[in-house]
DNA sequence: GTCTATGATTACAC
DNA sequence: GTGTAATCATAGAC
């Protein structure tokens, strides 16, 4: 074919809006007669109106005519024009759009997530924050965490070959229609400007299948995320010797259990709720105390003949570690056992939880209203309990001192209980302690 | 497999 | 913001 100009050329003068065809009529290939300019164009639109209804090789001759007719680069030229005139235009406005939000969302997390963006070390920085968070203490989540990573590391290599296919799916299928629009420029107006265009729109719907593929992709890490931070998926129970401490805790202040801030910090040290969990669940430690006492508490009081042995077990050794103290405390500052008090693997805030909080609030710090009375009544009657136990206390003390119920008043609440010695007989009670030692 | 215990979450009230 | 009550969801025992 020939190598005449098929795209449509920029003439900086020439015929007004027609610079091409102005030009052609210039060079002195048109004729000066008008009527003879009219016959040429009618006479070249007309062979292209009845191209179609020819066979192929009266069309293909005639296609060659017509590229070869000299009146057709000038032609061509005003009707590229007039088509950039009109159809551009109007899509002109449309061509710079802002960047998509949601794809710039999709693109942070993606390279917060350590899914995009230069490898780092087979990891990423979820990965770290992962490995901080289950992994900064203890070996235990060691596998959690390798198994964490290679699951991302696979997320990540599936997006980036998927990315990479996008990619030269984009390439190969803008190449084809920019040659397929190249050829068919040799019959059909169509300027540099257009096929731009038309790359920009393929890029965009190509960008368009990307964002799915992000979406999918975060939505996977997602997935990942929450099935190994999510806290109840992963719920693991406190260890033995924290449920102890806290069980000691609690009841030894059944007359009261609400901790303060500072009892709660306290009991999460001691109980070792370790980071980890703290950043597993997203809440602070004194929170997941919070969570126990709150459970607790409810627990306690729905079903108290339930925990009356348990409540028994946890008043005689906070009374023995009470006892303990007194005995000490009458030693007065022997140098031979300073740190007694809180040994034995018992609850040793300040010796004994009650204790703790009586200094608190003798100290001048309010504990929930009426704190003082109902924490030294309730190591009272821990004491009390204890020694009925053993037999040293006459039935009828040790009867007004029941131990179960007590705090709970006739709404259930605790908050505004009468203190424990007030409280209704042991016989009422569905699990008094009294009933049970009486024997 | 079921059942129970229990840590965590949620909706609501204060 | 804290506590309660109901509920969910899992761990662990059987």
């Amino acid at each position: 074919m020939d190598e005449q100009p098929r795209l449509m050329h920029s003439h900086g003068v020439g015929m007004a809006g027609h610079p091409g065809l102005a030009q052609h009529m210039q060079d002195g290939t048109a004729g000066t007669d008008g009527e003879g300019r009219k016959q040429d164009i009618g006479d070249i639109l007309q062979q292209i109106m009845t191209i179609t209804d020819q066979s192929l090789d009266e069309a293909q001759a005639r296609k060659h005519a017509l590229n070869c007719h000299r009146m057709k680069p000038a032609l061509f030229n005003v009707l590229c024009e007039i088509k950039e005139k009109t159809v551009l235009s109007i899509r002109g406005a449309q061509e710079e759009e802002p960047p998509d939000p949601q794809l710039m969302r999709l693109d942070n997390m993606l390279l917060a997530e350590g899914v995009a963006g230069p490898e780092k070390g087979g990891g990423s920085a979820a990965a770290a924050a992962a490995a901080a968070a289950t992994g900064g203490v203890g070996a235990d989540n060691s596998a959690e965490h390798s198994d964490y990573r290679a699951k991302l590391s696979q997320i990540r290599q599936i997006y980036h070959t998927e990315l990479e296919k996008y990619e030269q799916a984009c390439n190969e299928f803008t190449t084809h229609v920019m040659n397929l629009l190249r050829e068919q420029s040799r019959t059909r107006p169509i300027s540099p400007k257009e096929i731009e265009r038309m790359v920009s729109i393929i890029h965009r719907k190509f960008s368009s299948i990307q964002m799915q593929l992000k979406q999918s992709t975060c939505e996977a890490v997602m997935i990942l995320r929450s099935r190994f931070l999510d806290a109840r998926r992963k719920r693991r129970n406190f260890n033995k010797q924290a449920t102890e401490i806290l069980n000691e805790y609690f009841y030894s202040h059944l007359s009261n259990p609400y901790p303060s801030e500072e009892a709660k910090e306290e009991l999460a040290k001691k109980c070792g709720i370790t980071v980890s969990q703290v950043i597993r669940i997203n809440k602070s430690q004194i929170c997941i105390v919070s969570n126990w006492f709150g459970n607790k508490r409810i627990r306690y009081k729905k079903n108290i003949g339930k925990f009356q042995e348990e409540a028994n077990m946890y008043a005689a050794r906070t009374a023995v570690n009470a006892t303990s103290v007194s005995a000490h405390g009458s030693q007065a500052n022997s140098p031979s056992t300073p740190n007694s008090a809180g040994s034995a693997g018992s609850f040793n805030m300040s010796n004994s939880g009650d204790l703790f909080m009586s200094v608190q609030s003798l100290n001048g710090d309010s504990y929930q209203g009426g704190q003082v009375g109902a924490n030294i009544q309730s190591q009272v009657d821990t004491l009390r309990h204890v020694i009925s136990q053993t037999g040293g206390y006459s039935d009828s003390l040790a009867a007004s001192q029941m131990y179960s119920p007590q705090g709970i008043n006739t709404n259930g609440g605790w908050q505004d209980a009468p203190t424990p010695s007030s409280v209704t007989s042991p016989t009422e009670g569905p699990g008094s302690v009294h009933s049970d030692t009486s024997n």
